[in-house]
Parts: C-alpha cells; sequence; structure tokens
DNA sequence: CAAAATTAATTAATCGATTGATTAACTTTT
DNA sequence: AAAAGTTAATCAATCGATTAATTAATTTTG
C-alpha cells in the first residue's frame, strides 16, 4: 500500500468538504467527519489544529489548485470579447469541478462572525472579479465594448453561478420542476450557462 | 401604555430577524436573542415553541406581510413587456423592504438537515418563479418574446439579487470599494438594478 | 361590585445532550 | 529510542429546552 497517512488526512478532507457544503460549517460536527472518514477525532486536531482549521485548509487546497488557472488569459493578444469567452469556459468548467467548495464558501462567507474565514473567502474570490472587471474595462476604454453598468453585469455573471450553486432547491425547481437533490450541473445545463454567459456579455456590450 | 404583551413577542421576532440573518440560524444562540430582546429565554420557548418555531413564524410573518402583493400583476390587460417591467418594480421594492428576510431564507434553504425549513422557504420563493416564468411563456406564445433560455434568464434575474444580498461583501468589494458591512443597498443601487434589470429582460427578449 | 378561581405571562434555576478540544497512554514508523 | 501517528476517555463550555415557582391579567362566582 502507498502512504497510508497521507491517506487520512486527505480523508478528512474530502469528507470535510463534502460536509461542510452540505450542512454549512456550524452544522457540520467534528465527530460527524471523523465518523465519515472512519478516524479518531483527534486526528482532526492533530492534522490541522481544530475544526477553522480544517476549514481553512480546504480553502487553501482550493487556493492551490486554481492559482495558476487566472494569470494567463488577460496576458493573451486577443481581441476582448475572445478574453471574455475564454474566461467564461474556463470559469463555468472550474464551476463545475469545485461547486462543493464554492457552495461552502459562499455560505459561509457572510457570517459576520467569521472574520478570519470571510477574509479568506472573499480574498480567493475577488481575484476572480478583479480580472473579470479588468477584461471589461480595457474592452470599453480600447472601444470593442458600449459602455454598460459593469458592476450590475457583473453581479449578474457571479449571482447566476451562485444561484445555481448555493439556491439549488429553486434552481432544480426551475430547471428540473422538482426539488430532489440530484445532480443539477449536468454537462448539459453546463452548456446552457456557458451560452447563456456569452449572449449576456455579447448583448450588453456590442456597441 | 399599549399592549406590553404583544410588545416582548414582536421584540423577539424583530430581534431574531436581524440575528438570523447576521449570523444563519446555527451561530443565533436562542441565549443571544433573549438577551438582545431583553426577555428571558423561555419566553422564547413559550410564544413560538423553540428556535425551530421562532423561524418558522417569522418566514410565516413575511408570508403573510406579501400575500397580496403578488397576485395583481398578471391579470392587468396590458403587453408582457410592461407585465416585466411592472413585476420588476414591485419586486426590487419588496428586495430592499424585506432584504434581511431574504438573506436569511437564501442562507438557509440549501442546508440538508432542515427539511421543514427548507420547504417553507421554497414554497414561498416559488411563487415569484412561477409568476415571472408565467410572464415569460406567455409573452413568446403571443409573439411579444423572443425565444431564449428562459430557465437561465430567471436564474440570473433571481440570482444577482442573492449576490447583492448574501454575499454581501463581495458585492461591496465591487460597488464600493471595501467589504465594510455598510448598507449596500442605497436608492442609488436599487434604482440601478432596476435599469440592469429592465435592459437584461430587453435585451434577452426583444425579436 | 368584590372576592375567588382560573388563565396567561414571566422569572430564575437547571436539565440532559452535544459541542470542539485535549489529555495521557499506546502503537507504529524512522 | 526518538518521532510521528493513533486511540479511548474525558474536559469544560455551551447548546436548546424545561422545570417549578411567582406575578399579572382575566374570568367566574357569590
Amino acid at each position: 500500500m502507498g502512504d497510508e497517512k497521507l491517506d487520512k488526512r486527505n480523508s478528512i478532507l474530502e469528507v470535510a468538504e463534502e460536509l461542510f457544503s452540505e450542512l454549512g460549517f456550524d452544522a457540520t460536527t467534528t465527530r460527524l467527519i471523523a465518523k465519515k472518514a472512519d478516524v479518531n477525532i483527534a486526528m482532526l486536531n492533530y492534522y490541522f489544529g481544530g475544526k477553522e482549521g480544517l476549514y481553512l485548509a480546504i480553502l487553501e487546497k482550493h487556493i492551490a489548485a486554481n492559482h495558476s488557472r487566472l494569470q494567463t488569459i488577460n496576458s493573451d493578444n486577443i481581441s476582448s470579447f475572445d478574453k471574455l469567452n475564454k474566461f467564461i469556459d474556463g470559469y463555468v468548467d472550474h464551476m463545475q469541478r469545485s461547486c462543493a467548495v464554492q457552495k461552502l464558501m459562499y455560505m459561509e462567507m457572510s457570517i459576520s462572525i467569521r472574520n478570519r474565514i470571510s477574509e479568506h473567502i472573499v480574498g480567493m474570490l475577488s481575484k476572480n472579479l478583479i480580472e473579470i472587471k479588468k477584461i471589461i474595462s480595457d474592452g470599453v476604454a480600447n472601444g470593442s465594448f458600449a459602455q454598460v453598468d459593469a458592476e450590475m453585469l457583473i453581479a449578474s455573471m457571479f449571482g447566476t453561478k451562485v444561484y445555481l450553486i448555493n439556491a439549488s432547491p429553486m434552481a432544480s425547481l426551475l430547471f428540473k420542476g422538482s426539488t430532489d437533490a440530484q445532480e443539477l450541473l449536468t454537462d448539459d445545463v453546463v452548456q446552457r450557462l456557458k451560452d447563456h454567459y456569452k449572449k449576456m456579455f455579447k448583448l450588453y456590450l456590442s456597441k
């Protein structure tokens, strides 16, 4: 067998990510995590220093996994619309891949008492925000885009994602007519979302 | 003095609504509610049967307050676009008025263990969803609207709201450049949101 | 109308359960 | 044997809820 130490650590991370995104931070107990991960409760504190440390470790893992994903788009020498479309494809794919983490982030972000957690989350997500803001403002500056309420447009973009992921009972009702928890982000819905985003930006930003 | 009995009950409701929307259901303790409302903890159980009962009472109050608000629009004999604009104005005004309740609803909706609460919330919010879905499908049927991905369009509408209210640290960063908790939904932002919504539907639905 | 009886409102104290975390002992690895 | 990994048992704190007792308000009765 391979490294079984890391197996346990990773098992905790995986189980915790799933439970946090399902139940939220408070309702997820360390005992439940330990039980589902088939691990002693103390291991959780041994590896991560505590419940909040585990939560932050999940965020850090997610940061590390997507650190390089972002930088590459804005450097390319392509049109502003192409940048936008490229950003959308990458963003939606990434959203489908890591929707559990994204759900958990938006769940806890707004809770006032979680200052440290909230800072981490906002810091992570703001990178996406800054990047797309730059694409749009550059496009407006070089005359490719029409002048729009860029903030509202961006709010609609991120908001659509948040609605699909975090308000999934409503989104399921909208897309499938039922509220069962069955996977909503099918390949079909993902493709529709990409098309929707591209159409949205095209409609708003075309001169 | 007037009815001081109702004062206490209402005080609990008001304080609880504020705390639930700030801290979420789990992190809001009955002790904190009682302390802030200057009321004995037992009163909370006396009037509402418990923490969950109090939460549901807040929802019920909100349902009652907005029961009549909805029915009137679709009956009018006006164009589909006018219906849409009328809906938007009413919806955004309502959103500004009761943003605390809306925040708390979307916070707890997706938590799997809150079956009863989740049902209540989805039931409430689905009325808005059904109504706007009807406006759009009617408009498409009578030729006023172009054929679009109506589900995604609706997801963007509600999603924009959810982003502004529930992801307020991000929205504050977007609209004000800082994450302080100061009121985001100013009259200015509300007006921009209305304009944004109207433009969105116009762009998507114009033939 | 006033005394008595009943109900409603309110309080302080405390219940059992659960929480996150820690300890000390034990086992495995290096 | 030193270090890292792992376990069962347990800690203090806090949770939501309830209890028994007390006061206030209302209704019934004489």
